[in-house]
DNA sequence: CGCGGGCGTGACAGTTGCGTGACAAAGTCC
DNA sequence: GGACTTTGTCACGCAACTGTCACGCCCGCG
């Protein structure tokens, strides 16, 4: 379950809009202070900060100050002042969001739900341990992960096509004739030539641009096959 | 450096706007369709796209889920429209923020700043503590608490295929044959690698929304199964 | 300039790989 | 002991993949 904490001292507002946050399925706890809000957020913390600008006491830019002195918890700003000078100044104290009021529910969750993937994006991208890849200009090669990528996009390649991909991959530049890749790629000992050819061609078709042109996937005429870098 | 990539149609706030974040400081490459983006985005990545919704042929939604389908790029959506049920769609594509037209360029500065602080805080938060938590995007495996989650939510899977799923999740992006699979979570040396595909299948049932396109357990014909982040 | 072998390619039929539902045996909990 | 869950096996069927072949282009050579 997600908690929401809201710091806000409108009576009417905060209730609601707790109301509203329970009815998208998040845990609401409530402040009208950002004394308040601060004391309940280190003794219950929740997952995401929601904070008014306008508050008594202690203001909005303070509270976002305070509460990153001593967490990373992702802080949505509400307020109803919509000058560039108050949200630059939010965003720069720490907020990470910033929804002008009258707020309605369904973006306020939208952008909930946006900065909790971007959060989860982020830890899963620094934890990922990066398998090995083979660089081919703009077409990279996974042998580990099965994945053969163009200018970043996932290309998709059978499997033979796949495995004379490596084969080539692993000897960048270095020209494999139709009988080595044979034996490596399909293990027969003899055997149609020209399968490779079918395969090579076809694999072309799927990391070539241009297929009379080949940059990457080329034919030495009379000796077989290479990868170039 | 960091460099943006600004789709936006209208030549002249697409002008007007580039200039000013290379004088933010940031290197600005642009765009004036979908489409074109699209290609340069994959043929010379920036760190952040700013798209317009309202774009000729492809639409700003429709770029962004393609983004979406191979890269983690945040993304701002710029746009003149402030229907909530724009922005949530636009958030809900996959995009990170929302900032309504005319914009100021001090704001968007900000909120790129936040942006980026976000995924920078998530990604140190994710390393520093020994990660007892797989996390893969929306799901999440605790080998230890013996724990799987999807959004937050318990899922119920059996002992075999919470093994099976961890042994998965334990090489995050590598593909793994049926048989090391066999041999890891049955312990089996031979024996029937149809079992897999049974469990396989069943776990998707469970932790995906759509089985016929898996976007974490994905089959890797030929090769295996691998979970992806 | 004509020839011959090497090579690219589209079509096609046979095969394979894999998802899936059904089912019985084994295990688990009252 | 009965009801329910979990597990492995199996067969079916679809979709994707593979190898073969024939046609024709292209390159190098005489």
């Amino acid at each position: 379950m997600t908690a929401v904490l809201l710091i806000e001292d409108d009576d009417r507002i905060r209730l609601s809009l707790s109301m509203a946050l329970e009815d998208e399925g998040y845990t609401a706890y409530t402040a009208a202070t950002a004394e308040e809000g601060l004391a309940e957020q280190r003794r219950r913390p929740a997952d995401t900060v929601l904070v008014d600008l306008m508050l008594p006491g202690m203001d909005g830019f303070e509270c976002i100050r305070q509460l990153r002195r001593d967490t990373e918890v992702p802080i949505i700003v509400i307020s109803a002042r919509d000058d560039t000078h108050d949200i630059v100044a939010a965003l720069e104290a720490g907020a990470d969001d910033y929804v002008i009021k009258p707020v309605a529910v369904k973006e306020l969750a939208a952008r909930l739900r946006a900065l909790r993937r971007r959060s989860r994006v982020a830890a899963a991208a620094a934890t990922a341990p990066a398998a090995t890849v083979l660089t081919f200009g703009d077409l990279q090669v996974s042998p580990d992960a099965g994945e053969v990528r163009l200018n970043g996009a996932p290309v998709a390649v059978t499997r033979t096509e796949f495995r004379l991909l490596c084969e080539l991959a692993a000897h960048p530049g270095l020209v494999l004739s139709r009988q080595q890749l044979l034996q490596r790629v399909w293990g027969y000992e003899f055997g149609d030539e020209r399968v490779v050819d079918v395969h090579v061609g076809r694999l072309r078709h799927k990391i070539e641009t241009d297929n009379s042109k080949p940059r990457h996937l080329v034919t030495v005429r009379g000796l077989g096959y290479k990868l170039q870098p």
